[in-house]
DNA sequence: CTGAAAGCGCTAACAA
DNA sequence: TTGTTAGCGCTTTCAG
């Protein structure tokens, strides 16, 4: 193949305009000290040859690579990527991190690293070290990963955590889990629900843990008994359907339940309706996620809805244009909400008999 | 910003090892004339130093940029994202083009261009100055847009062009569009069906029209009349909705109807059921694509998957491993097949009588 | 088969 | 405010 060189350079341009590269490496990075006529001068050689800076030579010079990288759990998203049963974590990433970089003049590069592999920190280093890029998002179960962060920060390249709350280097963001737990148990409650079970993640998820926090703190406050109505999956269908399968089989089984992801609810659901109860009427659902797919079934999933792209956008915000952090800040919160459809009702009347 | 640099580089490989940073790059390159125990030497080095060469370093120096761009359309892909439908094609083809990619040492960033716009040449330029890939996947309607093909031609970029038949540069590749319209038109004929409508696409895309073909000459063989029952839509579910009306009010409606996407495909469902139509018993149904939405609708759909993930991965092996082309080879076919699930049943009675 | 030198396109540091 | 110089880390010449 035929050996492919930048068509137009900074060479070119500043030829054209007829001034030094340097005063062209200016005006591209919006530098001050450069008079606005020559300015002009350079911008408009700049537009009429069509000028670009390649961002691997931006790189070299030891400026920045003007990418950010999206760091997601390597088996956990082929399968889903492969079952296609319509997650769109990635897309949602996409959505909000691709269109906050392009504003910026970065792109957004996703990349699968193994999590649960003893060579994370080798191949997280292979990919910073050909990439070298300007920023990293971290997504669960990746953001708690001291081999990630510390490699990260030791690096001191800028990264957020999604899902973390932790102090320490690195932009902690959550989805608010906690709250969005509790706002769904409050619905229920305030349905008449009073045994209202829940459904967890795996516990390498912290946010599972503060999901089920949120669940606990409601039915507390509320004066109702959580305990024993407490089931771990594994965020997928096959783990939900023993889950939920445990908690129906319950001398005194729940009215309603909460699953932490909405593979587990949709198992939930299934279960209910092999045992021949009717959703909403026997038995309350909510899902957390908001994916395509609870719009679908029947009826209509009540969901928690994140706001992935918004999170991710100003995760990239950040990364991008934020003030180096003290590593002692509070995590940033970008609250998510409840999206009530059909699978939530009131409490069936033998349960409040 | 600290400035980072590269913490090894072949230089640290090269005095560790005790050779020239030629050797180094050989052993990289996979070069010949390095003797068997020379690279031995070299290879533990780098293994020992954790060394990976830095892209933008080897974009650089003229060789390759490890890089391949997958472009698909702006406007229609953050439609689809935002809308929440569960459409996957960015996934898939992140899943087939992101593992090919991998496996052979590159990456795959998407990029989104608008198609609809006169600076389309501007932009793809620009993504092409900054990024300098070494290879581009176009997805339609980009695929046979003159103006993109014919610059990455200038540029000596090879590229392929997902969903197009025509002669020229880069590598044309499609997914049977033809042959899968007339298996759907088979199956359906097969279970009785002679009046069998066909929700075509929006003809700036070329695959649109290569589906009716195949529906109509299906149709055509099995000595059926298919005038009057084709109509077009835009992909999307409201002119699905449009084009479901007019088939259905036609005076002599057809028994069954095939629709280009999974949304004119629901589109139909609903202005089906709101005509007190059953699916299947009244109506038969066949969806292009195969997105998860159509697993979860009532019935589910028999629909036509279009292996996309193949294809991407396809595509990025003949972009990296593949001998240059002359431009005029046979398109590349990657066979979809038909899935059968509960929108199909045998013709009513009614119509064969 | 191996090495030394030059340069890719850009920016940082310094000089004018 | 502008220009000059020296690299960044790598691959391509071209010598040995």
């Amino acid at each position: 193949m035929a050996r492919r060189r930048q068509s137009v350079t900074i060479k070119h341009v500043a030829a054209d305009a007829g001034v030094s590269l340097q005063t062209v490496s200016r005006v591209i990075n919006n530098e001050p000290n450069v008079r606005p006529e020559m300015k002009k001068r350079v911008q408009d050689s700049i537009d009429k040859l069509g000028y670009v800076p390649s961002i691997a030579a931006q790189r070299m010079s030891g400026s920045r690579s003007y990418l950010i990288l999206a760091i997601n759990d390597r088996a956990r998203t082929i399968a889903d990527w492969q079952a296609r049963l319509g997650t769109d974590w990635v897309d949602q990433m996409l959505l909000g991190g691709m269109l906050a970089s392009g504003e910026r003049g970065y792109r957004m590069l996703v990349e699968l690293v193994d999590t649960h592999n003893d060579h994370v920190e080798r191949e997280l280093s292979a990919a910073i070290a050909a990439l070298q890029p300007d920023g990293v998002i971290l997504t669960p179960p990746h953001s708690d990963n001291p081999l990630i962060t510390g490699l990260l920060a030791k690096r001191n390249i800028p990264f957020a955590r999604i899902g973390s709350k932790a102090a320490g280097p690195g932009i902690a963001m959550t989805m608010g889990d906690e709250h969005l737990a509790a706002i769904a148990t409050d619905h229920l409650i305030e349905l008449g629900h009073r045994r209202i079970g829940f459904i967890a993640g795996p516990d390498d998820y912290s946010l599972a843990d503060w999901r089920i926090d949120g669940w606990r703190g409601a039915m507390e406050r509320a004066g109702f008994d959580a305990n024993g109505l407490c089931e771990r999956g594994d965020f997928g269908f096959e783990s939900g359907l023993a889950a939920a399968r445990s908690l129906l089989d319950l001398p005194d089984p729940p009215t309603a339940i909460i699953a932490s992801s909405d593979q587990m609810a949709v198992a939930t659901l299934e279960v209910a309706r092999a045992d021949g109860l009717s959703v909403p009427d026997d038995l309350s659902l909510i899902s957390f996620d908001n994916t395509p797919i609870v719009r679908f079934t029947e009826p209509p999933m009540t969901a928690l809805d994140q706001p992935i792209a918004a999170t991710t956008a100003k995760a990239v915000e950040l990364l991008i244009d934020g003030e180096p952090r003290t590593g002692d800040e509070e995590p940033i919160v970008m609250e998510g909400s409840l999206v009530v459809r059909g699978s939530t009702g009131r409490v069936p009347q033998r349960a409040v008999n």
